[in-house]
DNA sequence: TCCCCATATGTTGGCTGCCAATAGATAGCA
DNA sequence: TGCTATCTATTGGCAGCCAACATATGGGGA
């Protein structure tokens, strides 16, 4: 799949992986490509604004991890980044039922005539 | 629902809604609203450029139809159109099951340990 | 010793694709 | 005489993702 498909939700996959557990970037990118069985790699163009503006919005929150010499930068959920996560699950929700009744409609049931 | 989010889908829909039987462009919108229970409010300059280009594609074909003094653009959907629709309800479905699954994970079973 | 790859964070430019705004025409109704 | 609905169409703009680039550490193999 092409990855550019994302557009529009990615800002709830971000919010979902980091819900087990606080994770630096570069594991984020490793988490999603895990729980969509490789399809979906996403770059780190696409996730590091996307972080930085999340944590803008208040949803996340960043620390620095020193690990050895190298430091990561790890992002948390807050509060309104668990509220926004359930938020961004009824969009999908509503989202898939939509452009599914479009693409899928139920026929409509024939009146007895 | 914002519209915006049709975004990558749009072709999907607009061949779906042409599936029972051909329309015209502001009828195309109207089918889409309807079958989208209201949700879906597509604009002319989103439907107008992408027609065009399904049947420069070869998906689509248009014919003028006469309604009195008023002329309608009728679009059809060609046999390519038919194989194209097919491909793109599998795409909607393997796109939703890799979001889904990122979205909402079925947690690992647990070995009995 | 040197190089490459994995790990790790980040920026910039560009393109795709939908929308808002605009334009223009006919027809019916108040 | 307008106002609204029906109908087609174009243009400019912008959000959002990606490719490419830049930088740095550390480990393994030749």
């Amino acid at each position: 799949m092409r990855a550019d498909a994302v557009r529009g939700h990615l800002d709830g996959l971000l919010l979902a992986v980091l819900e087990p557990a606080p994770l630096h970037g570069y594991a984020i990118i490793a988490a999603v490509q895990r729980r969509s069985g490789g399809a979906l790699d996403l770059r780190t163009g696409t996730i590091y604004p996307a972080l930085n503006r999340l944590e803008r919005l208040g949803l996340l929150s960043s620390s620095w991890e020193a690990v050895g010499e190298r430091r990561r930068r790890c992002y948390a959920l807050t509060d309104a980044g668990r509220a926004a996560l359930a938020q961004e699950r009824t969009a999908w929700q509503e989202f898939t039922a939509v452009i599914g009744s479009v693409l899928n409609p139920s026929p409509p049931p024939r009146p007895a005539s």
